[in-house]
DNA sequence: ACTAAGCGGAATCTCGTCGTCCACTTGGGA
DNA sequence: TCCCAAGTGGACGACGAGATTCCGCTTAGT
């Protein structure tokens, strides 16, 4: 390959993952050339078709979310610590990591791939005995899960474009309020 | 009109109700004739088009969630309880009311109409007032407003499409989640 | 200097919807 | 009962948005 080919690949992936940042899974290919400074011929150079792009934004996605939650891991001595940590980073407000949380949607999209499956599955498993230390330490609420901490991530940070503008902003602020709410002791009784 | 063709209106509406909110504001026109069980030309009929139809859904659902809202406040003594008590009954699982924050949402799309926008200003008073004795009563954190209640009743009720099926199948779940957060006393102290 | 790899982006193809149209029903008044 | 204007359904044509293809022009690299 040709030199300014690799940096134009490059280039195209990094776009990618920021435009999908921004405008969700289903941003048209022609904004990611743009944004990429290329034509989109460009793209099709590379990938066969916007599936394949996008898988490679994917992929190099759930690699850093593995990154983050490895180290917030071992940042904090307590399990619930590591997990207020991770969320946050994963919602920073102007972070292009925002759908990075993409990387846990797709379970059909991307998981499906037998080489993103073995991560994915890998992150979900360390992400789920984080839960669970933190509630065997008491200080997370038994009736939630990491399918719930999954999906809530998704709901704030997949399809940013159809959120409201302010919580685009900042999904960060309302997951944190999520997490408030699944601390130990922060459950309404029923009845209330 | 005909006799049947008050009774088609009258299906109609419902059927564009269900509809929308199952499959979001954006749900094709086909869709609310079949329901309603009748040819997308009787739609066209009695409303000029498509966003006339939606705009006669929001209408339905502002009034709605204004006299829910008024209910709930009343049943409960505390500010707090009637939040809680709103935002259930908003976001029950199996109500049809799924988007009927959809009449929420749309502070573009329909509260543009003069007619609506009366209504929905009220009803976003009447609610702002809830918050503000809910936190004079010291039941819910300063730190949170209306706006973060009613934007994140469009995120879980609108384009319930999109969302995780599990949380669109129990949005109020998490919803709780969240007012559980937002009680007096939930925030995490900044550096946690 | 030469040429195959690369490139841009206009043109083309696909889809999913909207909204129209008209031949065919039917309610309900005479 | 008869009649016909009101009402109906759903095929059909126009569109807009976006994916993908194509090809004449450019350029890295020998």
């Amino acid at each position: 390959m040709r030199a300014d080919a690799r940096r134009n690949l490059t280039k195209i992936v990094e776009a990618a993952a920021e435009v999908v940042a921004e405008r969700g899974v289903n941003a048209p290919m022609e904004a990611i050339a743009k944004r990429a400074g290329v034509g989109v011929g460009t793209l099709y150079r590379r990938f066969p078709d916007r599936e394949a792009l996008i898988a490679a934004v994917g992929h190099h996605y759930i690699h850093t979310m593995a990154e983050a939650l490895d180290a917030a891991a071992l940042r904090s001595a307590d399990a619930w610590g590591a997990i207020w940590e991770f969320i946050s980073w994963a919602a920073a407000p102007g972070r292009t990591a925002l759908s990075t949380a993409l990387a846990v949607l797709p379970a059909e999209a991307i998981a499906e791939r037998p080489e993103f499956a073995g991560v994915r599955a890998g992150w979900v498993e360390r992400f789920a005995e984080l839960v669970r230390r933190a509630q065997a330490e008491g200080s997370m609420r038994p009736d939630v899960g990491v399918e719930d901490l999954i999906h809530l991530l998704n709901v704030f940070t997949c399809h940013p474009e159809q959120l409201p503008a302010p919580v685009a902003a900042d999904p960060g602020r309302y997951l944190r309020l999520m997490l408030d709410g699944m601390k130990a002791g922060a459950a309404t009784p029923s009845g209330a």
